[in-house]
RNA sequence: UGGGGGAUCGUCUAGCGGUAGGACGCCGGUCUUUGGAGCCGGCUACCUAGGUUCGAUUCCUAGUCCCCCAGCCA
């Protein structure tokens, strides 16, 4: 009992092993992810594409496949398709040459059709919409059959045979599975099975005017493929009964089993497709690849990476019971994979001039500086030290509160990798009081590193050179909700709930030299300020710095015990 | 008062009749030539009530609460 299990363990991969010792489907272990091209992924699809493809992987011969639920021609565009693609391989899964469309399967998909007709187990209904919908009866009374279920199978036949060749308007017909309208599972009450659609499909253009609903295409294509293993959504549970019957009325030789798992929510932000199609569209995000957003693509440019995503699905498990995952979660194992492969470099974000007096003016002098601690093979580096720096202003006060060890007047703090620093006195704005400059000395005895540095003092400061830094512009991305959305309780006007300080730009930092022309992608940890990404609207001149995980306030201790004072 | 699912620390998850485990988070300590890192310690959970059993989170019964379903979306 309470043995430690492995990590990649739960009910689905129970079932899927069991399967396969009881040699079902031959022992072959097929999965398959299949979105529908209409938006962009993002990190509920990824817990998807981590299951399907883990199963895939974990099982010998097992494979998944890549299907682009192309049903609906009114949604979907090529781009969707390119940009699913490229995100799942970013993930580091490769569908290995399996990839797929459902309406690649059209023809045959409609060939099922005429098959169930001849069964008379579909019929053409002429109802409109909304008397659909009556007939359909409520969740606790039955429905009624529609008027039009008795015709004969001639006359289906012939109906859908004009309904393909273009001969009614949208809404005129659909056709139905004939299942029973008094069924408690409305999914049952002879749900539509093909509509009409004039459209243009961005694959099979005007080919077809009659389109496949998810209900008939999707097992159809699972049992087409091979998928031994359908997995999907929780709110699918109540069309497994009507998954089965396709599979079972159409008659194919594979019958895949399709098992439900919950899926992901995440605090503070939002992965419903409708509701980020609205940020998106009403601009008040940048684009799908905003960083504030949970897609695919915004964690990317985040600078997370396809590690992070992988270790954060593998840990939240999956499960059936409904569950809302703190965000901090999804960032701790952000942290986690940047702390190992983020070199440091020092930047300042709030800039404060500190002169050294004492020090040489002209004079540069190269300080040694460790790339990573905790990984010595990336080495070391030469930051550039002289007269002019600048420091943090928040390093500064002008009257430091108990417990505040770094600079003020007459205190004494280290500069990381290089000397002792002594503020000397602080020039302030003659209007404003604000402090603009520091005057301080350094002693040149206790050099990073050096033999006699053994003075110790309270704190360490990052810093750069005021004649070598480079200009920065950072991004401070916060949660994108002030209030989580899962307490929002109306859904219109949700939009109120933003955080108006989900981005804050701050312009003026300085970075150290080292960063000059580091690539769009670049990660980096300043320096007591969190983990970085250089953004692909960079320049060489003026860098855009992405941050890629609320920075909580390492001071923030000591400033709150001061407030309560 | 229809049908389908689900309830274990604040959060996510393990457990399959035998001392309720892990992770995040939080709290405290420690280290310090960055820390938000590291290290050490602590925190809090089986929805309820019956029953079966030597023993129930696990099995049974009855409740309670939560989620999903009435698109010609997926």
């Amino acid at each position: 009992m309470n043995a430690p299990t492995s990590s990649s363990s739960d009910f689905i991969r129970d079932i899927v092993a069991a399967d396969r010792a009881a040699g079902r489907h031959g022992g072959r272990v097929v999965t398959r992810f299949p979105p529908e091209p209409n938006g962009y992924l993002h990190i509920g699809h990824a817990k998807a594409i981590c299951l399907n493809f883990g199963i895939a992987a974990e099982n010998p011969g097992g494979i998944c496949h890549l299907r682009f639920d192309d049903t609906n021609p009114t949604t979907e565009d090529p781009e969707y398709v390119h940009a699913i693609q490229d995100d799942v391989r970013w993930l580091g899964f490769d569908w290995q040459g399996n990839m797929f469309y459902a309406s690649d399967y059209f023809e045959r998909l409609h060939a099922f059709a005429v098959t169930l007709i001849r069964k008379e187990k579909a019929y053409v209904d002429s109802l409109t919409a909304e008397q659909m919908r009556e007939y359909r009866g409520t969740l606790t009374e039955p429905g009624r059959n529609s008027p039009f279920r008795a015709r004969s199978i001639d006359e289906n036949l012939d109906l859908f045979a004009r309904m393909r060749a273009g001969e009614c308007p949208d809404g005129a017909h659909v056709l139905r599975a004939k299942i029973d309208m008094a069924s408690p599972n409305i999914n049952l009450r002879d749900p539509v099975l093909y509509r009409i659609r004039h459209a243009t499909h961005y694959r099979t253009g005007t080919t077809w005017c009659i389109y496949p609903a998810y209900d008939f295409a999707h097992p159809l294509s699972d049992a087409l493929e091979g998928i031994t293993h359908s997995l999907c959504t929780l709110e699918f549970e109540d069309h497994r009964p009507l998954y089965d019957w396709v599979v079972a009325e159409s008659e194919v030789p594979h019958r895949p089993q399709q098992i439900e798992f919950a899926r992901l929510n995440l605090t503070f932000t939002v992965m419903s497709k409708r509701k980020m199609l609205e940020l998106v569209g009403k601009k008040l995000v940048a684009g799908w690849d905003d960083p504030r957003l949970p897609t695919i693509r915004g964690l990317r440019r985040r600078g997370v990476t396809p590690e992070a995503v992988r270790a954060f699905c593998e840990h939240i498990g999956v499960a059936k019971r409904d569950a809302i995952v703190e965000m901090q979660l999804l960032e701790h194992f952000i942290r986690e994979d940047l702390n190992k492969r983020s070199p440091r470099v020092m930047a300042v974000l709030k800039p404060l001039k500190v002169t050294i007096d004492n020090f040489p003016e002209g004079v540069v002098e190269e300080l040694e500086a460790v790339n990573n601690p905790e990984d010595p093979s990336a080495g070391t580096r030469k930051v550039p030290f002289s007269r002019n720096l600048y420091i943090e202003q928040d390093d500064f006060r002008e009257t430091p509160p108990a417990q505040y060890f770094r600079l003020s007047p007459g205190r004494e703090v280290r500069l990381r990798y290089g000397y002792i620093l002594k503020c000397v006195s602080a020039t302030k704005h003659p209007e404003s009081g604000e402090i603009t400059e520091l005057h301080c000395t350094y002693d040149p005895d206790t050099k990073s590193g050096s033999p006699q540095a053994q003075r110790k003092v309270k704190a360490t400061i990052h810093w750069v050179s005021a004649s070598h830094a480079i200009q920065a512009e950072v991004r401070l991305y916060n949660p994108l909700f002030v209030t989580d959305p899962a307490k929002i309780p109306t859904d219109d006007e949700w939009t109120r709930h933003l955080n108006p300080h989900s981005i804050e730009r701050l312009t003026g930092c300085l970075v150290e030299p080292s960063l000059s022309g580091a690539p769009a992608g670049a990660r980096v940890q300043f320096e007591r300020q969190g983990y970085f990404c250089v953004d692909p609207d960079s320049s060489p001149t003026a860098m855009v710095f992405n941050r890629t995980v609320p920075l909580k306030d390492p001071w923030a201790k000591i400033d709150k015990s001061q407030q309560s004072r």
